[in-house]
DNA sequence: TTGTAAGCGTTATCAA
DNA sequence: TTGATAACGCTTACAA
């Protein structure tokens, strides 16, 4: 009953050697005799031996090294959470030698984030996370890490050319079709509804497609293409009288507008659009939990948020890199955070999540 | 820049005592001259030195032994999460000492649960996880661990009138009032809904009264009590024909009837009636994913679940407990769990989360 | 190819 | 009221 665990010592005793060469075999580290060997991986398979974590990180002083490079947070709120789970998650491994060292990139600047990238390949780290919201400019450097053996974790946005360690973030194409049935849901009868992109390169944003195709889908695949009327549009925030102008025609060109769907964090530049002109019948379903967005599902105007878990994909990017790294765990290439369905009256408990 | 560790030993040294006196500022174990034991304290803040948990583990080679008393699943399969998260707690806190001794009872069964519960008491643990369903039958034995110096986490009913060390769950009140919003979300017009207690009794069942409350006050709060009728039952499934008959019953006197909301996680009994009367114009909302809500769920009978992070309940259960027990950390008394809201759409996701 | 011994930060025992 | 010292399980020089 009472289970004694198992030490490398009782190991090395049953197996006649010292723990030294069971160490060995244990990390591959060679220099042991090939029958050894076996009869020591037998005895350890035998007698179910789990490591001790603790005693290993004590016992090995190593430290590590994690690079971190994302978006920086003042620049664009929605990154502020991803880097709040990478904090917590530093805090949290300190005691096993893990220091993350964080670069900051500019989210709408390509330059920035060349600079960054090449400032973490410099530091050499025993692994790197990192958010490639720039499809093209990212490729080189995961090449590049590659070729180093550096591991990488991405999140966020899924890569899917060259193979990470691991990816954390939502399936985009899911979410999209999420999307859609919940405005389905809300809007019985024939009606139309917009599909909004905002504030990003197109082009160099696959997940922003995935989203949309994802939203089609569903009228699609449920037979509702013939009673709901999808428009669609390309928005820049920066021209703020061209921005209004835009949705001014859409609203006037669609009497029957219901529901604004942007597939970006940037809801609340519509919700604002809409209490400005103070449009009541439009709703909005956008993503994330930024305080601006907040506001606006407390108003009623922003209906739905679907949540990407931006604090867990920083916090779990780097367990997954340190998983591998120090507790030599094998971790999936691919987790998929929940969609969550964020409104009004479940929006509190969201906050403040891992 | 390299910020060196800050050890016992280095205050030790700056206080000119040594390490065990340090140890025992540290654990109040007395034994400490008052002048010295602050100027410890002083320069433990100053350095800020932050106890090293796996040297901690490591050196006090303390065994803990928690007790857990829950249904058992096998009676009812919502309880299969809650003993999964437990014991994937059990295993990640192994290394640490944490040994959990698992007593299941029967779920409908009163005589079950004091008996276990005493088998509980008797183990004498180092603390205790419970899921407090019988409220008057739980009362007494949260009086006696707290004279025995026992401490205790409860799960997935609230109980106020004996103060835990931790609450887990979710907000009662709040779900019943997030579930009355996605009713009225997805049926803008006058209609009647039904608000149905299943399989449970209600009058040692506070948390389905508070269900109640809460999708009543959504009404009451957005003044919509004059267009809808809210309906009110308690079904008990185990006279199979009653049942029948009480739910044709409502349906007939009832044709505006468009859904019906169960407060446990019995959905799929109305969902299974629906599907052999074959009536389509009801939908249900309900509670959990149990195996056969997830069928009912893609078929489309039920629009919605409200999700009550079963694993996540037991996981964190454990957990908190052993923050207090072997980390000394301090533990939050309530922790809200997310309302999560599941549709067909994001429903494999939440399927084998934490 | 193998074994030995010191050390990681903390706790616990025991002597002073 | 204090301090020294031996554990805890594992790693890692270094010696054999």
């Amino acid at each position: 009953m009472d289970k004694r665990i198992v030490r490398i010592k009782d190991i090395a005793e049953k197996a006649d050697v010292s723990a030294g060469t069971v160490d060995r075999v244990l990390h591959n580290r060679g220099r042991v005799a090939e029958d050894v060997k076996e009869r020591i991986l037998t005895i350890i398979k035998e007698m179910k031996y789990e490591p001790n974590y603790s005693a290993r990180a004590l016992g090995s002083n190593k430290a590590y090294t994690i690079g971190a490079l994302i978006p920086d947070y003042t620049y664009d709120p929605y990154w502020f959470d991803p880097k709040n789970g990478i904090d917590k998650a530093e805090k949290d491994l300190k005691q096993y030698g893990i220091t993350v060292n964080q670069y900051q990139f500019i989210p709408d600047n390509r330059e920035s984030f060349i600079e960054k990238a090449e400032e973490v390949t410099e530091l050499r780290p025993d692994g790197i996370v990192l958010a490639p919201i720039f499809y093209k400019e990212t490729l080189p450097f995961l090449e590049k890490w590659k070729k180093l053996k550096i591991p990488f974790v991405t999140f966020n946005t899924q890569i899917e050319d060259v193979k990470s360690l691991s990816y954390i973030g939502q399936d985009s194409y899911q979410s999209g079709f999420l999307a859609a049935k919940l405005f389905h849901y809300g809007h019985p009868e024939s009606c139309s509804v917009l599909l909004a992109h905002i504030d990003e390169d197109i082009s160099n944003s696959a997940h922003l497609l995935k989203k949309e195709q994802g939203f089609r889908s569903y009228f699609e695949q449920n037979n509702l293409i013939d009673q709901y009327t999808i428009r669609r549009v390309e928005l820049q925030r920066r021209d703020y009288l061209a921005f209004m102008k835009q949705l001014d025609n859409i609203v006037e060109d669609n009497p029957d507008l219901k529901c604004i769907y942007v597939t970006t964090s940037k809801g609340y530049e519509i919700a604002a659009y809409l209490e400005q002109r103070n449009i009541e019948g439009i709703k909005v379903i956008g993503y994330d939990l930024v305080p601006k967005n907040i506001y606006y599902i407390n108003q009623g105007i922003i209906s739905f948020v679907i949540n990407q878990h931006p604090r867990g994909q920083g916090y779990r990017s780097v367990h997954q890199l340190s998983d591998h790294l120090v507790f030599k765990k094998k971790v999936p290439p691919i987790k998929y955070l929940p969609l969550d369905i964020i409104t009004k009256e479940n929006l509190s408990y969201y906050l403040n999540e891992v």
